[in-house]
RNA sequence: GGGUCGUUAGCUCAGCUGGUAGAGCAGCUGACUCUUAAUCAGCGGGCCACAGGUUCGAUCCCUGUACGACCCA
């Protein structure tokens, strides 16, 4: 951490002659008139003449990202966030002091400069210093100017210099500021309201996932970092809420992927007295929304491939979808062997005490998710994979359920919930079964939560959506960690 | 967890069949009062990821480790 450069070396003797000269390499406040984004807004248009005829005066502070001198006068690019401006000084418009601190700036400094709008001959915005003020000394030098910063490890460890390099990744985290911006906005509007529940449960529920474990000394007991908030926000609709939603972090310890990271973004939303019908419309309704508002239209490009979010989307039975999609005979959807034996040939470790259903669920995940690539609803799950979720009334061993796949990933999971309280018990009793044969994703037993459900809960539909895959599906980004600011790596080594 | 690839100057990258390392940008010195990848002249900067091994000799070959990327589970 400690490493040292001589440009390094170098500019930590200039915070010396900087000293000597009565100049603070390390400033306080600025009053800028004008951020850089805002300024070039306002002024970006303003013609030459407009502008030597008004002489607008600005303060403006930024990093110097590019310097060009000429021994008498100097061009500097500003960088705020994601913008540029020019600043422009010469030596007879400066007093000496200001002059002889300008001789001294380095790429990478912070500065504000005081001065006047002008174009140059090139036609290029500028302002023309007249005070200059240091306000923060780079000790390190910036990547290159012309091929940035691409080494990715760099990218996500540091990135505060990823940022500074490739401003175009603001806009990235711009996009994912105004999505979830806008869902608080269009669930509000239509009377979900916002709550908070725990993220350190003392028992991890609401999804088939491992759990992180802490411990809370006071209380002498081990919490979970919760996988989901799932069962709490089902006890806020038992205790009469109709619509809440939660946006937060879930925590899953599994392994890292281009579509997994350890921490990652929900969004759960339940709505009493409705059906995973009425939260697929409202999934449509809020995405193609978000990408009017956003994107502009309801099209977007994903890694090359076009993706149409108009609605209606297309609904396809799980098992239709494995016939659709797998390339297997209709007789593998019931016999288990004639399945294990469609799996082995997709080169699937099947083991011999794997149901059926199992051995499909392989199947899917293998055969069929990665052909989603326009948005499809894949409904009717089995019961058996969908402990939380109501019985379809015509035949119970599926569920009243959906999963949301676009660009081939799943994007939300959705569902009539299970009010039946002594279903759920043994939904609850087989994943202990489950669990005791050494799945440890399978649910664990939450008497709290069945006691909740005996109080009675209204008819209730569900859904969660991961805001981190829908953010990338939105900026056209390949991996997570393109959309999460601080992705998690294994920590440095010294 | 397995496989493949990568790690060389601050950054982006070369480096042949094994003979102790190069470029561009950045930096330093000098010239230059409207440039924008400014230009011109000169100069510095390296634990070649780390640890072993083979060899007279290793950035290069072999083994292991660390970290990363992608694919698979």
């Amino acid at each position: 951490m400690d490493d040292s450069s001589q440009q390094r070396e170098q500019r930590i003797q200039k915070l010396a002659t900087l000293n000597a000269m009565g100049v603070r390499p390390y400033g306080a406040r600025f009053e800028t008139t004008h951020g850089i984004a805002r300024l070039v807004e306002a002024h970006g248009a303003d013609t030459k003449e407009s502008l030597d005829q008004r002489r607008i005066d600005c303060r403006v502070a930024g990093r110097i990202v590019a310097l060009r001198r000429f021994g008498k006068t100097a061009f500097a690019s500003l960088q705020e966030g994601a913008r540029r401006l020019q600043v422009y000084w010469k030596k007879d418009h400066l007093d000496a002091g200001a002059f002889q601190l300008a001789q001294e700036l380095d790429l990478g400094d912070w500065i504000g400069v005081a001065g006047t709008l002008f174009r140059t001959k090139t036609d290029e915005l500028t302002v023309e210093t007249q005070a200059l003020t240091l306000l923060a000394k780079g000790l390190r030098p910036l990547p290159e100017k012309w091929h940035g910063l691409t080494d990715i490890e760099t990218r996500y460890r540091q990135r505060y210099v990823d940022l500074i390099a490739n401003p175009g990744i603001h806009a990235v985290f711009e996009t994912r500021s105004r999505l979830i911006d806008g869902l608080r906005r269009e669930l509000a509007a239509r009377g979900f309201l916002e709550v908070e529940t725990p993220m350190m449960q003392p028992l991890p529920g609401g999804a088939a996932a491992r759990p992180f474990v802490t411990h809370h000394n006071a209380l002498n007991a081990d919490l979970y970092l919760r996988i989901a908030p799932e069962l709490y926000l089902k006890r806020l609709i038992v205790g009469g809420f109709r619509r809440v939603f939660e946006i937060n972090r879930n925590f899953r310890n599994e392994g890292l992927s281009t579509i997994h990271n350890p921490e990652f973004t929900m969004l759960e939303m339940y709505q009493a007295y409705a059906d995973y019908h009425d939260m697929m419309a409202l999934t449509e309704d809020l995405f193609v929304t978000l990408a009017r508002d956003i994107l502009g239209g309801a099209t977007l490009e994903y890694q090359g491939r076009a993706i149409d979010l108009t609605p209606p989307w297309r609904r396809l039975s799980w098992h239709d979808a494995i016939l659709e999609h797998g390339g297997v005979d209709r007789n593998v959807l019931e016999n288990r062997d004639a399945a294990a034996a469609a799996a082995g040939q997709l080169g699937l470790d099947v083991t011999k005490d794997a149901s059926l259903t199992d051995v499909l669920h392989a199947l899917f995940d293998a055969a069929v998710e990665h052909r989603l690539t326009q948005p499809t609803f894949i409904t009717d799950y089995p019961a058996e994979l969908s402990p939380l979720s109501r019985r379809k009334d015509d035949d119970p061993r599926l569920a009243d359920r959906f999963e949301l796949f676009v660009a081939g990933r799943e994007l939300a999971n959705g569902f009539s919930e299970l009010n039946d309280p002594l279903d759920q018990r043994e939904r609850f009793e087989a994943q202990a079964a489950r669990r005791d044969a050494g799945d440890a994703e399978a649910h664990v037993l939450d008497e709290d939560f069945l006691r909740a459900l005996e109080y009675g809960m209204p008819p209730a539909a569900g859904e969660g959506i991961g805001i981190d895959r829908l953010v990338m599906l939105f900026t056209d980004q390949p991996s997570i960690r393109d959309v999460i600011l601080f992705p998690q790596l294994r920590p440095e080594t010294p």
